[in-house]
RNA sequence: GGCCCGUUCGUCUAUCGGCUAGGACGCCAGGUUUUCAUCCUGGUAAGAGGGGUUCGAUUCCCCUACGGGCUACCA
């Protein structure tokens, strides 16, 4: 097959990933791989200044854990590396020299400085300074230089930048795979640099560099792209190369209030907005991660692929692999959405629901080995009727931690409702009906129990309810007979020995 | 301010011009569970506004309003 398709995920190490791009290189997975496709991590670096310590491998560590891992990438070199941008910096320079070489772009003199003082004075006139062809031929650049001022500059080493040179009086029709046709007038563009002063590109020029060189067919990122979605295309044209078809997925925006989703939000509201916990190296703030907070990754994908996304059908619980087979560009939203912390839990309680037994059991008796506790009851059982009330992993301790630790408290509001002055004496007659059963099974125990309630003719919640609280501590929990049986006859016995001598007092 | 994108229950969303506008989360009520949770059943709640086009508009077009993004030698 000649075209295959291969996308990219482009984050630059500037901080953790947050879900806003997780989602993004999830989108960019499940197309290339219900397309048979390549997905390519590509690390965007040019800026020095942002770069920040761990980032590059938290991104890693994100996608792996999110199981989308790439097929080309750092340390995973194909066929196009570096996939790191600093590494392909000496890529970018003839490129930029191609586009001067054909008049599509130049070389721009002015200082940051200069920059900023008609930013200001426009603004003073109530004007938005735009570099482009209003002004270009007054600035300081190599449009408005004699060929000898210009040699003169260069050779002197005064720093310059590349701008790229808008075309003027053009209607431009561009294609979104999600938005459709997109209307731009290139005079409102702006001549955007290409190459920094300090030897770098800029974003812009990279990226398209990056893409044609790694034969990228479908650019898949944010919205907050499609402004520069004509300045893309528009370098293409003038590199002479085909441009990829883009797709701009919908911002994820904050579930209360106004504008996207931002790091400080879930801190604020007490839900993660990262796959992973970060550290910040510099300021050693921690924020909450999905998987610290005992979130299954394809609960969190689940989540995260219904951001702007469905299938068209009333399906919502899915796997990775259903949401390959499933996705499709053309049924993305175009509308941001808001997050809503709520129904991502519910994806997890589903997807904790959905796993099977065996595998939590595993993990439970890996912890019940850290807490030292040796049990030769039949962990799986408890697990399967606990399971059912738990939304992560580790509520299964909390859920049935009595099965294997006598209650030292019992809680007072339980107590207060179901333990009565004649309680005590019930208990002792109930002790010696459970010692007289030989088959200590749910079925026989629970036959036997109600038996004698029924025949005492005293009403189940007056034994039934203070024996749970006996046994658990609290009102809570698995059908009571499933407990006795688990407990055994001598530990039952004891607990309910424990209570009478406790709460008699 | 300028440019671009968007707009269906509180939230995520379905609807390829025919709608009693469907589902999910949340919330409320009932049921099951002699506890709690789960679960089940039911309820709540929406096409921003105004013009067109059309036999018929949530659906197509325009305007307004609102929301969002971008507007750096950041990505």
């Amino acid at each position: 097959m000649t075209n295959t398709i291969r996308v990219r995920f482009a984050p630059s190490p500037t901080g953790p990933l947050h879900i806003g791009g997780v989602r993004t290189a999830l989108f960019n997975y499940l197309f290339a791989k219900k397309n048979k496709g390549t997905f390519i991590l590509r690390i965007e670096d040019t800026d020095q200044n942002r770069y920040v310590e761990g980032a590059e491998d938290y991104i890693k560590e994100a996608l792996d854990w999110c199981n989308i891992p790439y097929d080309e990438g750092p340390r995973k070199e194909g066929d196009f590396g570096s996939y790191r941008q600093s590494e392909r910096k000496h890529l970018y320079q003839r490129y930029a020299d191609q586009l001067i070489a054909k008049g599509h772009a130049y070389y721009a003199f002015d200082t940051s400085e200069a920059l900023e003082y008609h930013r200001k004075d426009h603004e003073t006139k109530g004007k938005t300074f735009i570099y482009n062809w209003h002004n270009r031929e007054k600035l300081d650049n190599s449009l408005s230089l004699s060929q000898e001022e210009i040699e003169k500059k260069l050779q002197s080493g005064a720093p310059y930048v590349i701008r790229f040179k808008s075309p003027q009086n053009e209607h431009l029709e561009l294609f979104d795979e999600i938005r459709g046709s997109i209307q731009i007038d290139t005079n409102t563009l702006d001549d955007k640099i290409l190459f920094k002063s300090d030897g770098m590109p800029t974003y812009h020029l990279a990226n398209i560099v990056d893409d044609h060189l790694m034969k990228i067919t479908h650019v898949i990122r944010g919205e907050e792209w499609l402004p520069s979605l004509a300045l893309h295309v528009l370098l293409y044209r003038s590199l002479e190369w085909e441009s990829p078809k883009f797709a701009h997925l919908p911002l994820i925006l904050k579930p209360i209030g106004k504008g996207k989703l931002s790091k400080r939000d879930g801190d604020k509201m007490g839900f993660p907005v990262f796959p992973l916990q970060w550290k910040d190296p510099k300021t050693h703030e921690i924020s909450s991660g999905y998987r610290e907070d005992g979130y299954l990754p394809e609960a969190v994908i689940n989540m995260m692929a219904f951001l702007g996304w469905n299938p068209g059908t009333e399906q919502e619980l899915f796997s990775l692999e259903e949401l390959v087979q499933e996705f499709d560009l053309k049924r993305v939203h175009k509308a941001g959405a808001k997050f809503d912390p709520e129904k991502t839990k519910w994806f997890q309680q589903q997807h904790l629901q959905r796993t099977d037994t065996s595998i939590l059991t595993e993990e439970f008796s890996a912890l019940l080995a850290e807490k030292n506790i040796v049990t030769d009851t039949n962990l799986s059982a408890i697990i399967d009727v606990v399971k059912e009330r738990a939304v992560f992993t580790k509520d299964l301790w909390a859920l049935s931690k009595f099965f294997f630790i006598a209650p030292v408290n019992y809680d007072t509001k339980a107590g207060k409702k179901t333990w009565k002055e004649d309680t005590p004496a019930l208990l002792q007659e109930l002790i010696r009906v459970l010692d007289g059963i030989t088959d200590f099974s749910e079925e026989k125990v629970s036959q036997e129990v109600k038996g004698w309630i029924t025949a005492k003719a005293i009403g189940f919640g007056k034994i039934m309810m203070p024996l749970r609280l006996v046994l658990v501590g609290d009102l809570q929990g698995p059908d009571l007979f499933f407990i006795t049986a688990a407990l055994g006859k001598e530990e039952t016995i004891q607990r309910i020995q424990n209570a009478i001598e406790r709460l008699s007092v």
